[in-house]
DNA sequence: ATGTATGCAAAACATTTGCACCTGG
DNA sequence: CCAGGTGCAAATGTTTTGCATACAT
């Protein structure tokens, strides 16, 4: 049940707010572009501006309720932070994003800031990748 | 001598190249974004267009002389491709960038992306990190 | 000469914001 | 009721492009 989610970070329980969830949720994708939950709650039948898309993803963001990332392309994916950190793995050709997780390079990241005297703060780790059997 | 270096890999030989080369390999910054190098060379008395600094920019990151990064912040720096691969550090407080390379890192991306069926085309990683001794 | 490059201004994007209006608690 | 949320259109910031002119080879 979200309204809880909303109402514990301190947003009110707007109707745009629980649309957006929603399709986050509920999409057999889970990465998505502002753009693409925009259209897809046009597509549900559903109106709200792109603005307030952007708006809502990123109040989600500061309340963690969402992660965005920055892969190739200028564009921005959003995803629901309902799973434990994890890296991203995109497929080049077909565009699917594998998400992976390996504590040996968090160990190593987290040890390597510390040798430079800094503690992180986060991080993005991106596999650009191929299909192996490929021509 | 750049001038060999641009010939090889295709491209002629002129006044903005070379100039946009040689801020690049002057500039005691490593990571420039496209208006940097614009300013940078305004301020040394040259005349060149930003569009002309961006088309230049991306010529070289095609041919590889020039590597393009999206940190975090909207802006894409450029770094000369001088060196072999690194990972980079931004410290959140000063914008500093450091480099560094870990073979084992490098290693664990690409037995992971093995494991998937996977060849890695190209990869980003990047820490944000804030210096240890901080408030 | 001639195929490329460049400059400038305009376009293209992704994203943010101002402001009048609406709505949840 | 009233702070906060929303829609729309306009602004923003970055990067790209069209086209006429200039240049390298």
């Amino acid at each position: 049940m979200e309204e809880r989610d909303l109402r514990n970070v301190g947003l009110k329980v707007t109707s745009p707010r629980l649309k957006v969830l929603k399709i986050l949720e509920e999409s057999d994708v889970r990465h998505l572009t502002a753009e693409a939950v925009y259209r897809a709650l046009l597509d549900a039948g559903e109106e709200l501006g792109l603005a307030t898309v952007y708006r809502v993803l990123t109040q989600f963001e500061s309340a963690g309720l969402v992660a965005r990332h920055n892969f190739e392309g200028g564009t921005a994916v959003f995803e629901l932070a309902d799973r434990t950190h994890h890296d991203h793995m995109v497929c080049m050709e077909t565009g699917t994003v594998i998400e992976f997780c390996d504590e040996r390079i968090e160990q190593l990241q987290h040890d390597i800031a510390e040798k430079y005297g800094y503690i992180i703060e986060d991080h993005s780790l991106v596999l650009y990748v191929r299909p192996k059997q490929d021509t």
